[in-house]
DNA sequence: ATAATAATAGACAAATTTGTCTATTATTAT
DNA sequence: ATAATAATAGACAAATTTGTCTATTATTAT
């Protein structure tokens, strides 16, 4: 079960493959460990605790995440495509990730209060989901933006989850499509 | 810790509480059988595991969720008001539950294809409430329908989620503010 | 009143979970 | 080459988890 990288990396891909299969609380760090060929004290010197794995998870894919989607945007030039390749990207990835969902809102539905690290990190990569759609809205030429751009987050959010639910990708079709629509209105 | 009701009604209350508020495997069988002061033995004669009172904690709350929104969509006559009552009931009960989000995105975030009847659960649900908001929209004359219903569905399911992220209402506000705004296009 | 049924307290088991610690081996830097 | 550092295997502990079983008590139906 040898992996490439050391042991750190091994972990973090392993931790990152389960935590998404598999949730957060339903995967032991046993299987962790098992599944990327390491030491369980490796994984207790570099991460002092599952928690915190946790929290790097997050960390890093957050980081992923959005070097995914923005070099797909980054393919394009004219505004309007750049802010309908988001929607293209879900249209790629939430099938070959077998309609998993959405990383971050998957662990919050598992965490707590008791948790404020990652209720943090989720809420932060949402933010800046947030900002960067409205900031892909209004680089087109004529757009206010105002509700706009949040209604494009609301569509965006509800496509990936709603993508999860049925297993289908007509969410993310409906999405874009009424996307497309709003922009041509004003 | 005596609570009212037998103790099968006293599981199930509690379950019903710790499964929202903690999340369902973060929620330990003996935690619920102290909190609803029953016996061991009565949640096994009762439901036979921990994944039956899961699934019993699904079609209970399925029931109850619709229970509460046609509650409130009854109270109107206007077609238009009935299908806008729908995002009041939100803007109404999240808050209320304190943001806890939607029962059913959150177990689906916790269980994985081993459990099978959950997830049927959650799908049933969610087209349910899919084809109750398409009927609330055809009945409001001069409604093509066609994609609304489920532009509609999706901002509706991304309200719920977002106000959970963000612990704030405005999600509702702008996805109710932009199906006003779709109604009165066509 | 009495018999049947339901519920209780709680011991117990088996498995699992997170985390620690030790002795040994491999790797890396000088 | 050698010393310092990193990683390993795996035993071990303490807590927790789901589920079973028993002997006793309470409730319900007749």
């Amino acid at each position: 079960m040898a992996r490439p990288g050391n042991p750190k990396e091994k972990i973090m891909a392993t931790a990152g493959r389960l935590f998404y299969e598999q949730g957060y609380n339903a995967t032991g760090i046993n299987q962790v460990l098992e599944e990327a060929g390491v030491a369980k004290a490796s994984l207790y010197t570099h991460f002092g605790s599952k928690e915190e794995l946790g929290l790097a998870y997050l960390k890093e894919a957050r980081m992923q995440w959005f070097a995914a989607i923005t070099a797909v945007v980054e393919q394009k030039t004219d505004p309007e495509d750049r802010l309908l390749a988001t929607f293209e990207f879900l249209e790629k990835q939430l099938p070959l990730q077998h309609f998993k969902g959405c990383r971050f809102i998957n662990m919050l539905a598992e965490i707590g209060d008791a948790q404020p690290e990652m209720q943090q990190q989720v809420l932060e990569h949402k933010r800046k989901l947030r900002r960067y759609l409205h900031q892909l809205l209004i680089a087109i030429p004529g757009q206010a933006a105002a509700g706009t751009a949040d209604t494009i987050y609301l569509l965006f959010e509800g496509a990936i989850v709603e993508s999860k639910i049925y297993k289908e990708i007509w969410p993310v079709k409906t999405a874009k499509k009424t996307v497309k629509r709003l922009i041509s209105m004003d």
